[in-house]
DNA sequence: AATGAATGAGAGTTCATTCAT
DNA sequence: GATGAATGAACTCTCATTCAT
C-alpha cells in the first residue's frame, strides 16, 4: 500500500467515525479535518467532495460485506445454517466496520435517492432476494414455521441485525460471534422456553472465525 | 378545539411528515412551509423555532406513548402478557404517530444531547426499566428462558419494535395488531417450528383495540 | 381633545419611552404594541408606519421647543441672559419631553438623511444660528471672553445641554431649573474659584417657571 | 505584525468606521463586507460574529484608553493638573480612535446589558471613581469651587468630552491638544471674562504629545 | 378599534468548495 | 500535501407591514 493510499484510508476511517457519531448532514467537513489534524480545505486534496467521502466509505464496506455474504450463499448450506452464517457474518462486519454500518443504517435511505448511490438500492435488492429466498426455502423444507409471513420475517431479521450497529462498540465484553449466537437463539427459538428443548443440539453452533 | 389549535396541529403533522421523510437536519423550514402552503417566515407566527417544532412533535408523542404504557404496566399482568401488551401498544403508536416515531428513532440520540430535550433521555430510562424489569421477572418466573441475556434481549426488543416505523405505512394491508401478533410470535416462539406446539394456545391472542 | 386624539397621544408617549430606552432601530413595533396592550398590527390603525411614529414624536417636540426658544430669542435680552434663558428652557424641555429629547439626541443624525426628516436639519440650522449669534454678540459686547472659539463654544454648549437627556429622569431630586443653574455656573464661571467672586450676584438667577 | 493580524486590524478599522457612521444595529455585516471588498460570509473567516467585531473594537479601545488614563492617574499630579491631563488624553484617544469612541458613546448603554460586554460597565465604574475622586480632592484642596455639585460636574465633564467624538474628524484644523486646551479653558474658567485674570498663567499649558 | 394570520424582504450565519501560494 | 483566505448559496430567523374579519 502506497503511503498516499494509507493516508487516504486513515482519513476515511476518521470521517466514518465522525459521520457515524453525528450523522452525515450534521457533520461538517471542517469537523472531519479537525479530527484529522488538518484544515478543511486540505481534505480536497484527497477527496473530491464530502459526498465522495461517504461514497467511498459505504462502497468499500458493501464490497467487503458482499464478499462475505456471497461466500456464505455459495456454500450450499441449508436454510437454517444459511441464516446462522449470514447473521454471524453480519455481526462480524459490524465489528470490523461498525462506523460504516451505522452510516449505512442511518443514511442509506436518504442517500439512495441520488443516482451516485444507486448501488445502495441495488445492494438492498440483493439483500432482500438472499434473505427472502433463504426464508422461503426454509419454509418449504419445513425448517421454518409454515405460518411465517416471510416478508415480515425478512424485515424483522434485516433490521434486527443492522440496528445493533447503533449500540455495538468493538472491544466490548461480547465477541461478535457471541452476540450472533444470542440473537440467533432468540430469533430461531424465541425467548420462551421450549419444553422438550435439550439445549445444545438446538442452539446454533459457534461459527469459527475465518483467519 | 379552537381553530388556532387545530391549525397548529395541522402544521405539526405536516412538519412531522417532512422530518420523518428527510431527517431533521436535512429538512428546511422552507420545505415545511411549502408543504403547509405558506412562506417560511409565517411558520414563526406559530412556533418559536425549528427546534421547538420537533420538540412539540416528540413531547406530544411521548406523552401519549407513556399514557398507554403506564396503563399496561399498572394493569398487574404477567411478564409474557406485559410484553405482548407493550409490543401491541407500540405498534398502535407507530400506527397513530408513525412520523413522530420515525423522528424519535432517527434523531433522539442526536437531540438528547441538548438540555431542552432532556426528557428524551429520561424517557429512555423509564423505557429501559420497564422492559428490563419485565424480562427479569419473566426469567425468574420461568416464563422466559433461563439462559436469556436480558440486556441483549431488551435492546433486541426495543429496536426491533421501533425500527418498524421506518417501513410501516398506516393504512397498509396489516393492522398494527396483526403486525404485533406476527412480531410477538417470532420473538416469543422463534421462527423455527416447535414440535409439540399446539399453536392456538401459545400464540399471543389479539389484544382488543381500546375504544 | 377627541378620545381618538387622546389615545393617539398615549400611544406616542408609550412609543417615545420605548424608543428612548432601546433606540429606534432596536425597538420593534411589536414591543411598542405590547407596552400599549395591543397587537403589533393594531398600531397600524393609528399610524402609517414606524417611521411616522418617530416623525410625530420628534416634530411635536421640536414645535414646542421652538415656541419656547423663539419667546426667549424675541425677548430682547442681553447675550448672557439669553444663554441663561435658552439653557433653562432646554432643561425644562428635557424635563417635559425627556424621551423625545433622548430620541432626538441619539437618532437625529441618522434620521435626518431622509427627506421626510428634513426639518431636523433645518432645526439644527436655526439652533446653530441662534447660539452662534448670541455668542458672537456676547464676545462683541465683552460679556464673553474675547479669546473664545465661538464655533467650539457653540458645540460645547449644545452638546452639554442635550446630553443631559441621557441620564436625566423627571421627578428626581433636582428640578430642571436647579440643574440649569448648576450647568450655567460651570459654563459661565468655570469650575475653579474666582478670587473676587461674591457668589450671589454672579450666579445665574433662578428663572421663574412659567405657568 | 503578521499579515493575518494586519488584515484583521484593517477589517476592524473598516467595521468601526461603518458602525460609527450608521450605528451598530443599522449596520449590516453585508455593508461591512462590501466596504472591505469581500462577501458577507467571508467576514466569518476572521470573526465569530458581528457582536465579536464590536467587542474587539471596544475592548481594544478601552485597553488603550486605560493605559493612558492609568499613566495620568499614577503620576501624582494635583487635581487641576489631573483634570487637564485626563481631558487632553481623552481628546488624543478621540483623535486616534474616533470611530471606536463614537461607538462607545452611542452603543455602550445598550450593549452593556449583555454579559459579554460587562467590561463596559466595569470601565464606567473606574471612570466614575477616577473623575469623582479627582473632583472631590480638588474641592477639598480649594482648587475647585466649594459649591460644586461633584456628581453633576462629573457627568458634565464626562459627557462633554466624549460627545465631541460625534463631530470630531481627525486631520481637521485643530489638533486634539488644541481642542483640549479650549475645552479646559471653558470648563475651568468659564466663558465669561475673569476681571483679574492674567491669562497665561491660568490657562492650561499645552501638554506635550508623547512620542 | 383591534385581532390573527400571513407576507416578503432582508438580516446574521453556516458551510462545502475553490485556489493561489 | 497543506494553508489561508475567500466564495456563494442556502439556511434559520426577524420584523415592518397588510388585510380579512
Amino acid at each position: 500500500m502506497t503511503p498516499s493510499a494509507e493516508r487516504r484510508r486513515e482519513l476515511l476511517s476518521t470521517a466514518a467515525e465522525v459521520f457515524a457519531a453525528q450523522g452525515y448532514n450534521a457533520t461538517t467537513v471542517r469537523r472531519i479535518a479537525d479530527e484529522a489534524g488538518m484544515l478543511a480545505g486540505s481534505l480536497y486534496y484527497h477527496f473530491d467532495s464530502k459526498e465522495s467521502i461517504v461514497d467511498e466509505i459505504l462502497s468499500t464496506f458493501l464490497n467487503e460485506l458482499w464478499a462475505g455474504y456471497d461466500e456464505v450463499l455459495d456454500a450450499g448450506l441449508g436454510p437454517r445454517e444459511t441464516v446462522e452464517a449470514l447473521v454471524t457474518e453480519s455481526f462480524r462486519e459490524i465489528d470490523r466496520h461498525h462506523a460504516a454500518v451505522a452510516i449505512y443504517q442511518k443514511e442509506s435511505k436518504h442517500l439512495s435517492t441520488q443516482p451516485r448511490f444507486g448501488y445502495l438500492t441495488e445492494s438492498q435488492g440483493r439483500f432482500e432476494r438472499a434473505w427472502l429466498g433463504t426464508l422461503e426455502r426454509g419454509v418449504a423444507e419445513g425448517v421454518f414455521r409454515a405460518d411465517l409471513d416471510v416478508r415480515l420475517a425478512y424485515r424483522f431479521l434485516r433490521d434486527t441485525v443492522w440496528i445493533a450497529a447503533s449500540w455495538y462498540r468493538p472491544g466490548g465484553q461480547h465477541s461478535p460471534e457471541e452476540i450472533a449466537r444470542q440473537y440467533l437463539s432468540m430469533v430461531l427459538d424465541g425467548i420462551t422456553p421450549r419444553e422438550e428443548q435439550t439445549g445444545r443440539d438446538r442452539t446454533p453452533q459457534e461459527t469459527p472465525r475465518r483467519p
